[in-house]
DNA sequence: AATAAAATCACCCGATTAGGTGATTGTGTG
DNA sequence: CACACAATCACCTAATCGGGTGATTTTATT
Protein backbone atom coordinates (compact mmCIF):
# COMPACT_ATOMS: atom_id res chain seq x y z
CA UNK A 1 0.00 0.00 0.00
CA UNK A 2 0.99 3.33 -0.26
CA UNK A 3 3.01 5.51 2.13
CA UNK A 4 0.91 8.05 3.54
CA UNK A 5 1.89 11.91 2.43
CA UNK A 6 3.30 13.45 5.92
CA UNK A 7 2.31 17.43 5.38
CA UNK A 8 3.57 20.06 7.41
CA UNK A 9 2.11 23.76 7.76
CA UNK A 10 3.23 26.86 7.78
CA UNK A 11 0.75 29.49 8.06
CA UNK A 12 -0.23 32.73 10.62
CA UNK A 13 -3.40 32.25 10.99
CA UNK A 14 -5.09 30.52 13.35
CA UNK A 15 -8.27 30.02 11.61
CA UNK A 16 -6.70 28.37 8.14
CA UNK A 17 -4.09 27.16 9.47
CA UNK A 18 -6.34 24.65 11.71
CA UNK A 19 -8.93 24.51 8.67
CA UNK A 20 -6.24 22.89 6.42
CA UNK A 21 -5.04 20.37 9.20
CA UNK A 22 -8.08 19.48 9.25
CA UNK A 23 -8.92 18.90 5.48
CA UNK A 24 -5.65 17.29 5.48
CA UNK A 25 -6.25 14.49 8.16
CA UNK A 26 -9.71 13.79 7.27
CA UNK A 27 -8.17 12.47 3.92
CA UNK A 28 -7.15 8.81 3.90
CA UNK A 29 -3.81 8.58 2.82
CA UNK A 30 -2.61 12.14 4.44
CA UNK A 31 -1.21 12.92 8.45
CA UNK A 32 -0.38 16.34 9.21
CA UNK A 33 2.70 16.05 10.86
CA UNK A 34 3.41 19.53 12.41
CA UNK A 35 1.80 23.41 11.77
CA UNK A 36 3.35 26.08 12.56
CA UNK A 37 2.19 29.87 12.96
CA UNK A 38 5.94 31.69 12.33
CA UNK A 39 8.81 31.05 10.19
CA UNK A 40 11.37 30.25 13.14
CA UNK A 41 9.45 27.78 14.70
CA UNK A 42 9.34 26.18 11.62
CA UNK A 43 12.84 26.11 11.08
CA UNK A 44 13.82 25.49 13.95
CA UNK A 45 12.12 21.78 14.13
CA UNK A 46 9.85 21.19 10.96
CA UNK A 47 12.34 18.86 9.57
CA UNK A 48 12.00 16.94 12.65
CA UNK A 49 8.94 15.31 11.31
CA UNK A 50 9.74 14.71 8.37
CA UNK A 51 7.14 16.27 6.03
CA UNK A 52 6.93 15.13 2.21
CA UNK A 53 5.07 18.46 1.73
CA UNK A 54 4.48 21.36 3.05
CA UNK A 55 2.06 23.85 2.65
CA UNK A 56 3.45 27.71 3.17
CA UNK A 57 1.96 30.99 3.55
CA UNK A 58 3.84 33.15 1.78
CA UNK A 59 3.04 36.42 3.13
CA UNK A 60 4.18 35.48 6.64
CA UNK A 61 5.52 38.08 9.04
CA UNK A 62 9.32 38.66 9.71
CA UNK A 63 10.38 36.36 8.31
CA UNK A 64 8.49 35.85 4.76
CA UNK A 65 7.57 32.26 3.53
CA UNK A 66 9.84 32.98 0.65
CA UNK A 67 13.03 32.83 2.97
CA UNK A 68 11.56 30.02 4.67
CA UNK A 69 11.39 27.93 1.58
CA UNK A 70 14.97 28.58 0.93
CA UNK A 71 15.94 27.56 4.98
CA UNK A 72 13.65 24.15 5.04
CA UNK A 73 14.88 22.83 1.16
CA UNK A 74 18.24 23.51 2.78
CA UNK A 75 17.78 21.88 5.50
CA UNK A 76 15.94 18.89 3.83
CA UNK A 77 16.33 19.34 -0.16
CA UNK A 78 13.88 16.32 -0.77
CA UNK A 79 11.10 18.24 1.17
CA UNK A 80 8.20 20.13 -1.03
CA UNK A 81 6.64 23.25 -0.98
CA UNK A 82 3.14 23.98 -2.00
CA UNK A 83 2.69 28.30 -1.52
CA UNK A 84 0.00 29.62 -0.26
CA UNK A 85 -0.89 32.93 -1.65
CA UNK A 86 -3.72 35.30 -1.12
CA UNK A 87 -3.81 37.43 -4.92
CA UNK A 88 -1.49 36.03 -7.85
CA UNK A 89 1.51 38.05 -7.11
CA UNK A 90 3.29 36.87 -9.76
CA UNK A 91 6.84 38.53 -8.30
CA UNK A 92 6.58 36.56 -5.30
CA UNK A 93 5.54 33.71 -6.51
CA UNK A 94 8.27 33.89 -8.95
CA UNK A 95 10.74 34.00 -6.01
CA UNK A 96 8.95 31.60 -4.18
CA UNK A 97 9.49 28.72 -7.08
CA UNK A 98 13.39 30.13 -7.53
CA UNK A 99 13.90 29.55 -3.55
CA UNK A 100 12.53 25.72 -3.91
CA UNK A 101 8.80 25.69 -4.29
CA UNK A 102 7.30 23.36 -6.25
CA UNK A 103 3.95 25.04 -7.17
CA UNK A 104 1.42 27.29 -5.52
CA UNK A 105 -2.43 27.44 -4.41
CA UNK A 106 -4.71 30.18 -4.18
CA UNK A 107 -6.10 30.72 -0.30
CA UNK A 108 -9.57 30.86 -1.86
CA UNK A 109 -9.14 27.40 -2.95
CA UNK A 110 -11.84 24.64 -2.25
CA UNK A 111 -11.03 21.67 -0.51
CA UNK A 112 -11.13 19.80 -3.20
CA UNK A 113 -8.81 21.95 -5.15
CA UNK A 114 -6.40 21.97 -2.33
CA UNK A 115 -6.01 18.25 -2.12
CA UNK A 116 -5.63 17.69 -5.82
CA UNK A 117 -3.03 20.19 -5.89
CA UNK A 118 -1.05 18.30 -2.84
CA UNK A 119 -1.40 15.00 -5.28
CA UNK A 120 -0.51 16.78 -8.03
CA UNK A 121 2.89 18.15 -6.45
CA UNK A 122 3.38 14.64 -5.03
CA UNK A 123 2.99 13.16 -8.30
CA UNK A 124 6.10 15.18 -9.74
CA UNK A 125 3.68 18.10 -11.29
CA UNK A 126 4.08 21.83 -10.36
CA UNK A 127 0.61 24.00 -10.48
CA UNK A 128 0.64 26.88 -11.54
CA UNK A 129 -0.74 29.63 -14.12
CA UNK A 130 -0.14 30.01 -17.74
CA UNK A 131 1.45 33.37 -16.51
CA UNK A 132 3.67 32.52 -14.16
CA UNK A 133 4.58 29.28 -16.34
CA UNK A 134 5.75 32.16 -18.49
CA UNK A 135 7.67 33.75 -16.28
CA UNK A 136 9.88 30.90 -15.31
CA UNK A 137 10.30 29.58 -18.76
CA UNK A 138 11.81 32.79 -20.11
CA UNK A 139 14.01 33.28 -16.86
CA UNK A 140 15.57 29.81 -18.01
CA UNK A 141 15.79 30.51 -21.59
CA UNK A 142 18.43 33.41 -21.39
CA UNK A 143 20.50 30.91 -20.11
CA UNK A 144 21.44 29.08 -22.89
CA UNK A 145 21.57 30.59 -25.75
CA UNK A 146 22.05 29.50 -29.21
CA UNK A 147 23.26 25.69 -29.23
CA UNK A 148 22.19 23.38 -31.61
CA UNK A 149 22.48 19.55 -32.34
CA UNK A 150 23.29 20.25 -36.22
CA UNK A 151 23.29 18.13 -39.19
CA UNK A 152 26.99 19.42 -40.32
CA UNK A 153 29.60 17.10 -38.96
CA UNK A 154 32.40 17.52 -36.99
CA UNK A 155 35.83 15.97 -38.91
CA UNK A 156 38.00 13.82 -36.93
CA UNK A 157 40.57 16.27 -35.78
CA UNK A 158 37.67 18.42 -34.72
CA UNK A 159 36.02 15.42 -32.36
CA UNK A 160 39.46 15.39 -30.69
CA UNK A 161 39.83 18.80 -29.94
CA UNK A 162 36.32 18.86 -28.51
CA UNK A 163 37.19 15.82 -26.69
CA UNK A 164 39.88 17.40 -24.65
CA UNK A 165 37.69 20.92 -24.59
CA UNK A 166 34.82 18.91 -22.57
CA UNK A 167 38.16 18.02 -20.27
CA UNK A 168 38.27 21.06 -19.41
CA UNK A 169 42.01 21.91 -21.15
CA UNK A 170 42.64 24.84 -22.08
CA UNK A 171 43.69 25.55 -26.10
CA UNK A 172 47.74 25.99 -25.22
CA UNK A 173 46.99 22.20 -23.55
CA UNK A 174 45.12 21.03 -26.32
CA UNK A 175 47.54 21.97 -28.83
CA UNK A 176 50.53 19.82 -26.68
CA UNK A 177 48.14 17.18 -25.92
CA UNK A 178 48.24 16.56 -29.91
CA UNK A 179 51.55 18.08 -30.49
CA UNK A 180 50.30 20.62 -33.12
CA UNK A 181 50.84 24.53 -33.16
CA UNK A 182 48.40 26.46 -30.85
CA UNK A 183 47.25 28.55 -33.86
CA UNK A 184 45.92 24.87 -35.11
CA UNK A 185 43.68 24.20 -32.46
CA UNK A 186 42.18 27.79 -32.79
CA UNK A 187 41.13 27.21 -36.47
CA UNK A 188 39.47 23.86 -34.87
CA UNK A 189 38.10 26.02 -32.38
CA UNK A 190 36.19 28.49 -35.01
CA UNK A 191 35.31 25.62 -37.20
CA UNK A 192 33.75 23.50 -34.41
CA UNK A 193 31.52 26.67 -32.67
CA UNK A 194 30.46 27.68 -36.69
CA UNK A 195 28.99 24.03 -37.11
CA UNK A 196 27.63 23.48 -33.31
CA UNK A 197 26.15 27.65 -33.52
CA UNK A 198 27.92 28.29 -30.02
CA UNK A 199 30.13 31.30 -29.49
CA UNK A 200 32.59 29.82 -26.45
CA UNK A 201 33.61 27.36 -25.06
CA UNK A 202 31.70 27.70 -22.03
CA UNK A 203 28.60 26.87 -24.38
CA UNK A 204 29.85 23.79 -25.28
CA UNK A 205 30.07 22.60 -21.80
CA UNK A 206 26.68 23.36 -21.20
CA UNK A 207 25.78 21.77 -24.85
CA UNK A 208 27.18 18.70 -23.56
CA UNK A 209 25.25 18.38 -19.89
CA UNK A 210 23.90 15.45 -20.01
CA UNK A 211 24.73 13.52 -23.30
CA UNK A 212 28.28 13.20 -24.06
CA UNK B 1 -8.47 48.10 -32.44
CA UNK B 2 -5.96 45.55 -31.80
CA UNK B 3 -3.27 44.55 -34.50
CA UNK B 4 -4.07 41.31 -36.06
CA UNK B 5 -2.00 38.09 -34.45
CA UNK B 6 0.40 37.44 -37.24
CA UNK B 7 0.79 33.42 -37.66
CA UNK B 8 3.19 31.26 -39.04
CA UNK B 9 3.43 27.37 -39.46
CA UNK B 10 6.11 24.95 -39.57
CA UNK B 11 4.66 20.98 -40.33
CA UNK B 12 5.35 18.21 -42.68
CA UNK B 13 2.17 17.13 -42.93
CA UNK B 14 0.47 19.07 -45.58
CA UNK B 15 -3.20 18.05 -44.27
CA UNK B 16 -2.71 19.33 -41.14
CA UNK B 17 -0.66 22.43 -42.16
CA UNK B 18 -3.97 23.09 -44.18
CA UNK B 19 -6.34 21.82 -41.55
CA UNK B 20 -4.56 24.87 -39.34
CA UNK B 21 -4.19 27.45 -41.90
CA UNK B 22 -7.69 27.11 -42.45
CA UNK B 23 -8.56 27.38 -38.83
CA UNK B 24 -6.54 30.37 -37.91
CA UNK B 25 -8.02 32.37 -41.14
CA UNK B 26 -11.32 31.78 -40.71
CA UNK B 27 -10.82 33.43 -36.90
CA UNK B 28 -11.13 37.27 -36.81
CA UNK B 29 -7.98 38.71 -35.49
CA UNK B 30 -5.46 36.01 -36.81
CA UNK B 31 -4.16 35.81 -40.09
CA UNK B 32 -1.61 33.33 -41.36
CA UNK B 33 1.18 35.17 -42.92
CA UNK B 34 3.45 32.03 -43.92
CA UNK B 35 3.35 28.30 -43.57
CA UNK B 36 6.05 25.68 -44.05
CA UNK B 37 6.23 22.14 -44.54
CA UNK B 38 10.39 21.89 -43.75
CA UNK B 39 12.69 23.53 -41.48
CA UNK B 40 14.98 24.79 -43.97
CA UNK B 41 12.39 26.34 -45.90
CA UNK B 42 11.16 28.11 -42.35
CA UNK B 43 14.61 29.09 -41.08
CA UNK B 44 15.36 30.22 -44.84
CA UNK B 45 12.09 32.97 -45.22
CA UNK B 46 9.86 32.66 -42.30
CA UNK B 47 11.28 36.08 -40.37
CA UNK B 48 10.66 37.97 -43.90
CA UNK B 49 7.04 37.64 -42.82
CA UNK B 50 6.93 39.06 -39.79
CA UNK B 51 5.03 36.58 -37.29
CA UNK B 52 4.46 37.36 -33.98
CA UNK B 53 3.79 33.68 -33.43
CA UNK B 54 4.68 30.38 -34.87
CA UNK B 55 3.09 26.74 -34.59
CA UNK B 56 6.11 24.43 -34.77
CA UNK B 57 5.56 20.42 -35.09
CA UNK B 58 8.58 19.18 -33.28
CA UNK B 59 8.97 16.18 -35.07
CA UNK B 60 9.89 17.46 -38.07
CA UNK B 61 12.05 15.36 -40.88
CA UNK B 62 15.89 15.68 -40.83
CA UNK B 63 15.92 18.94 -38.50
CA UNK B 64 13.69 18.68 -35.96
CA UNK B 65 11.86 21.90 -34.46
CA UNK B 66 13.70 22.26 -31.35
CA UNK B 67 16.45 22.94 -33.83
CA UNK B 68 14.23 25.23 -36.02
CA UNK B 69 12.94 26.99 -33.08
CA UNK B 70 16.43 27.91 -31.57
CA UNK B 71 17.43 29.36 -35.18
CA UNK B 72 14.16 31.65 -35.38
CA UNK B 73 14.22 32.18 -32.00
CA UNK B 74 17.78 33.79 -32.87
CA UNK B 75 17.06 35.24 -35.80
CA UNK B 76 14.19 37.12 -34.62
CA UNK B 77 13.90 36.79 -30.63
CA UNK B 78 10.11 38.68 -30.46
CA UNK B 79 8.70 35.77 -32.05
CA UNK B 80 6.73 33.16 -29.79
CA UNK B 81 6.81 29.34 -30.66
CA UNK B 82 4.10 27.29 -29.78
CA UNK B 83 5.30 23.45 -30.20
CA UNK B 84 3.32 21.10 -31.80
CA UNK B 85 3.17 17.16 -30.53
CA UNK B 86 0.71 14.12 -30.71
CA UNK B 87 2.44 13.11 -27.28
CA UNK B 88 3.24 14.39 -24.68
CA UNK B 89 6.83 13.46 -24.75
CA UNK B 90 8.21 15.57 -21.56
CA UNK B 91 11.79 15.38 -23.02
CA UNK B 92 11.23 16.59 -25.64
CA UNK B 93 9.19 19.63 -24.83
CA UNK B 94 11.57 20.60 -22.72
CA UNK B 95 13.84 20.48 -24.69
CA UNK B 96 11.88 22.80 -26.99
CA UNK B 97 11.05 24.87 -24.39
CA UNK B 98 14.78 25.36 -23.58
CA UNK B 99 15.48 26.37 -27.24
CA UNK B 100 12.76 29.28 -26.82
CA UNK B 101 9.32 27.91 -27.02
CA UNK B 102 6.87 29.80 -25.05
CA UNK B 103 5.03 26.69 -24.66
CA UNK B 104 3.06 23.48 -26.35
CA UNK B 105 0.08 22.23 -28.07
CA UNK B 106 -0.82 18.48 -28.27
CA UNK B 107 -2.28 17.86 -32.31
CA UNK B 108 -5.30 16.59 -31.46
CA UNK B 109 -6.58 19.50 -29.97
CA UNK B 110 -9.88 21.23 -30.78
CA UNK B 111 -9.87 24.14 -33.23
CA UNK B 112 -10.96 26.07 -30.35
CA UNK B 113 -8.07 24.45 -28.27
CA UNK B 114 -5.94 25.64 -30.28
CA UNK B 115 -7.32 29.14 -30.52
CA UNK B 116 -7.12 29.28 -27.47
CA UNK B 117 -3.24 28.19 -26.95
CA UNK B 118 -2.56 31.12 -29.42
CA UNK B 119 -4.21 33.60 -27.11
CA UNK B 120 -2.68 32.30 -24.18
CA UNK B 121 0.77 32.74 -25.37
CA UNK B 122 -0.09 36.42 -26.84
CA UNK B 123 -1.39 36.78 -23.73
CA UNK B 124 1.77 36.47 -21.65
CA UNK B 125 1.25 32.80 -20.92
CA UNK B 126 2.86 29.26 -21.74
CA UNK B 127 0.51 26.40 -22.08
CA UNK B 128 1.65 23.40 -20.30
CA UNK B 129 1.12 20.56 -18.52
CA UNK B 130 1.74 20.24 -14.95
CA UNK B 131 4.51 17.87 -15.28
CA UNK B 132 6.35 20.15 -18.04
CA UNK B 133 5.85 23.23 -15.37
CA UNK B 134 7.90 20.88 -12.81
CA UNK B 135 10.87 19.89 -15.20
CA UNK B 136 11.31 23.59 -16.06
CA UNK B 137 10.81 24.69 -12.47
CA UNK B 138 13.54 22.34 -11.29
CA UNK B 139 15.79 23.08 -13.47
CA UNK B 140 15.83 26.75 -12.78
CA UNK B 141 15.83 26.21 -9.06
CA UNK B 142 19.86 27.25 -8.99
CA UNK B 143 20.84 22.87 -8.09
CA UNK B 144 24.16 23.88 -7.75
CA UNK B 145 25.99 22.92 -4.36
CA UNK B 146 25.85 25.36 -1.94
CA UNK B 147 29.16 23.85 -0.08
CA UNK B 148 32.54 22.95 -1.51
CA UNK B 149 33.50 19.51 -1.46
CA UNK B 150 36.51 20.39 0.65
CA UNK B 151 34.42 22.53 3.06
CA UNK B 152 34.64 26.29 2.94
CA UNK B 153 31.44 27.47 2.08
CA UNK B 154 30.30 29.82 -0.66
CA UNK B 155 28.84 33.05 0.64
CA UNK B 156 25.41 33.91 -0.96
CA UNK B 157 26.21 36.12 -3.47
CA UNK B 158 29.17 33.64 -4.25
CA UNK B 159 26.46 31.45 -4.47
CA UNK B 160 24.73 33.92 -6.91
CA UNK B 161 27.17 34.10 -9.10
CA UNK B 162 28.02 30.61 -9.64
CA UNK B 163 24.35 30.09 -10.59
CA UNK B 164 24.73 32.47 -13.19
CA UNK B 165 27.97 30.91 -14.26
CA UNK B 166 26.86 27.44 -14.30
CA UNK B 167 24.30 28.86 -16.85
CA UNK B 168 26.77 30.08 -19.61
CA UNK B 169 26.59 33.88 -18.48
CA UNK B 170 30.05 35.90 -19.10
CA UNK B 171 31.12 38.36 -16.26
CA UNK B 172 29.54 41.21 -17.90
CA UNK B 173 26.59 39.29 -17.90
CA UNK B 174 26.16 38.29 -14.30
CA UNK B 175 26.95 41.88 -13.41
CA UNK B 176 24.12 43.83 -15.30
CA UNK B 177 21.62 40.68 -14.03
CA UNK B 178 22.88 41.82 -9.98
CA UNK B 179 23.03 44.71 -10.86
CA UNK B 180 26.82 45.46 -9.42
CA UNK B 181 30.40 46.42 -11.32
CA UNK B 182 31.93 44.08 -13.90
CA UNK B 183 34.85 44.22 -11.05
CA UNK B 184 32.62 43.19 -8.19
CA UNK B 185 31.89 39.77 -10.20
CA UNK B 186 35.34 39.75 -10.86
CA UNK B 187 36.01 39.69 -7.21
CA UNK B 188 33.35 36.80 -6.17
CA UNK B 189 34.66 34.58 -9.26
CA UNK B 190 38.42 34.83 -7.08
CA UNK B 191 36.90 34.03 -4.34
CA UNK B 192 34.65 31.38 -5.60
CA UNK B 193 37.81 30.17 -7.61
CA UNK B 194 40.02 29.71 -4.52
CA UNK B 195 37.50 28.42 -2.15
CA UNK B 196 36.30 25.49 -4.75
CA UNK B 197 40.58 25.13 -6.14
CA UNK B 198 39.78 25.96 -9.88
CA UNK B 199 41.58 28.22 -12.28
CA UNK B 200 38.70 29.06 -14.52
CA UNK B 201 35.41 29.11 -14.82
CA UNK B 202 35.31 25.96 -17.71
CA UNK B 203 36.76 23.70 -14.12
CA UNK B 204 33.51 25.48 -12.88
CA UNK B 205 31.23 24.21 -15.27
CA UNK B 206 33.19 20.53 -15.35
CA UNK B 207 32.98 20.21 -11.11
CA UNK B 208 28.74 20.63 -11.52
CA UNK B 209 28.24 17.80 -14.12
CA UNK B 210 25.40 16.77 -11.86
CA UNK B 211 27.31 15.11 -9.27
CA UNK B 212 31.06 15.24 -8.78
C1' DA C 1 43.52 15.94 -63.64
C1' DA C 2 40.61 18.94 -61.21
C1' DT C 3 38.11 19.97 -57.23
C1' DA C 4 36.87 19.78 -52.50
C1' DA C 5 37.65 18.97 -47.86
C1' DA C 6 40.63 18.52 -44.01
C1' DA C 7 44.63 19.69 -41.46
C1' DT C 8 48.21 22.58 -40.64
C1' DC C 9 50.13 27.21 -39.30
C1' DA C 10 50.69 32.51 -38.98
C1' DC C 11 49.34 37.25 -37.88
C1' DC C 12 46.28 40.63 -36.25
C1' DC C 13 42.81 42.70 -33.31
C1' DG C 14 39.58 43.50 -29.72
C1' DA C 15 37.34 41.51 -25.78
C1' DT C 16 37.40 38.70 -21.90
C1' DT C 17 39.67 36.29 -18.12
C1' DA C 18 42.44 35.51 -14.23
C1' DG C 19 45.29 37.22 -10.66
C1' DG C 20 47.12 40.78 -7.65
C1' DT C 21 46.70 44.92 -4.67
C1' DG C 22 44.07 47.90 -2.21
C1' DA C 23 40.07 50.55 -0.38
C1' DT C 24 35.33 51.46 1.52
C1' DT C 25 31.06 50.25 3.73
C1' DG C 26 27.97 47.61 6.41
C1' DT C 27 26.81 43.71 9.54
C1' DG C 28 27.33 40.83 13.03
C1' DT C 29 29.89 38.41 17.03
C1' DG C 30 32.48 38.11 20.80
C1' DC D 1 34.29 48.57 20.91
C1' DA D 2 37.32 45.85 18.07
C1' DC D 3 37.55 42.24 14.72
C1' DA D 4 36.23 39.46 11.04
C1' DC D 5 33.73 38.95 7.08
C1' DA D 6 30.89 40.03 3.31
C1' DA D 7 29.99 42.96 -0.45
C1' DT D 8 31.22 46.57 -3.17
C1' DC D 9 34.39 48.83 -6.57
C1' DA D 10 38.91 50.41 -8.89
C1' DC D 11 43.23 49.79 -11.30
C1' DC D 12 46.79 47.09 -13.32
C1' DT D 13 49.02 43.23 -15.92
C1' DA D 14 49.54 39.04 -18.45
C1' DA D 15 47.34 35.51 -20.65
C1' DT D 16 43.74 33.59 -23.14
C1' DC D 17 39.93 33.64 -26.20
C1' DG D 18 37.09 34.57 -30.33
C1' DG D 19 36.99 36.20 -34.93
C1' DG D 20 38.92 37.46 -39.40
C1' DT D 21 42.19 36.77 -43.28
C1' DG D 22 45.19 34.08 -45.74
C1' DA D 23 48.41 30.33 -46.94
C1' DT D 24 50.33 25.44 -47.65
C1' DT D 25 50.01 20.44 -47.89
C1' DT D 26 47.78 16.14 -47.97
C1' DT D 27 43.94 13.27 -48.98
C1' DA D 28 39.85 11.94 -51.07
C1' DT D 29 36.38 12.21 -54.69
C1' DT D 30 34.78 13.22 -58.91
Amino acid sequence: MMQEIRIGIVEDNHDLRKSLQQIVNSTPGMTCVCAYSTAEDAIRSMVDHKPDLVLMDIHLPFRNGIECTRRLKDLRPSLLVLILTVYEDSESIFEALKAGASGYLLKRSSPGEILAAIIEVMEGGSPMSSQIARKVVSSFQQAVPTIASDGEPLSEREQEVLGFLTKGYSSKEIADKMHVSINTIKTHLKHIYQKLHVRSRTEILLRFRGDP
